[in-house]
DNA sequence: CACAACTAAGTTGTGCACAACTCAATGGCG
DNA sequence: CGCCATTGAGTTGTGCACAACTTAGTTGTG
């Protein structure tokens, strides 16, 4: 697929009632597919005692290593009332620590254990079988990916916007 | 319903390492994008008084008429311990009634208000802004919804096969 | 008919998402 | 220096998602 010139002038053609239904199957596809992911995660990952959101801050983790809550916010498009209490959990969970920052008093630095670190070699079994799951192809895959930053970064623009 | 010869003979060729960065991008991709569709909702349908979830369900309450908490459960791949309290929120909200079927006594039928039925036309707007929000041409709307469409089959089967 | 298997809805408990808020540390700026 | 706006993390409250369970109604089978 090539980046189409988007501004179609289609959309304003089609009538109110057929939008709704559109909107009904786009907005409800999203939301199925993420659950549907989240779904296969769950089970994926009840080995390594993490869900589907902890798995993605521990890739975060694994990736660039330690980093303030912030930092990993930023990433992740989380804020501090999400990722507080879930980095208590890891933390009990004995997979992170939580430090003070000496330079900022005000930002905790989030480590890895040497538990957490290891956990990285069980993780790396679990992708694969995701992407097979998928039943799509490398190309799909990536094309997905191109369409869904596209969609996430003017959804996010229009709601600054506001 | 098996439609892909398309195993990417590339995907066991992809070093375990680089596949967990690509995962990660991948379903941080989808999570975020359906975040950021949840976040324009949100202000969307504030005016209407609805979530994101409970606009799901007034869709296929418009669409569909009257119908039994399992039916919708099914349309909308939630459970009871999902719709049950949305549900409820509904009604104090006066958009639906909730009464048992007479004909099977374990179900109970979920109907529109005429306060319900009236809010369909306030929410006729909401999709042609969320639409031209997204920056996407139609094309690519519908592509997406098919690539969607055959993840979420495609994992469901995964689980499900388990 | 009786009883077991099943089904629909609801309940409970855990965790995520996010708005709105508090609190302490920081960094200007007059 | 003193004051105040800003920033980073955490807390609180609401709602969604889902697993595991409960309860009541239904259906199938001997």
């Amino acid at each position: 697929m090539t980046t189409a010139p988007s501004a179609s002038p289609d959309l304003s053609a089609v009538p109110d009632a057929e939008l709704l239904r559109l909107d009904h199957q786009v907005c409800f596809s999203l939301h199925a597919a993420s659950r549907a992911f989240g779904g296969y995660y769950r089970r994926a990952l009840k080995d390594l005692g993490l869900t589907y959101s902890q798995y993605l801050v521990m890739l975060v983790l694994w990736e660039q290593g330690p980093q303030s809550v912030k930092a990993i916010g930023e990433r992740l498009h989380l804020d501090s009332g999400t990722l507080s209490p879930l980095l208590k959990r890891l933390e009990s969970a004995g997979l992170v620590r939580r430090e003070r920052s000496r330079e900022d008093e005000r930002s905790v630095v989030i480590d890895l254990t040497d538990e957490g670190a290891e956990l990285r070699e069980r993780a790396l079994s679990v992708p694969r079988g995701v992407l097979a799951a998928t039943g799509l192809s490398l190309e799909e895959v990536l094309g997905l990916q191109e369409i869904l930053g596209r969609l996430t970064g003017a959804l996010g623009e229009a709601v600054d916007a506001d």
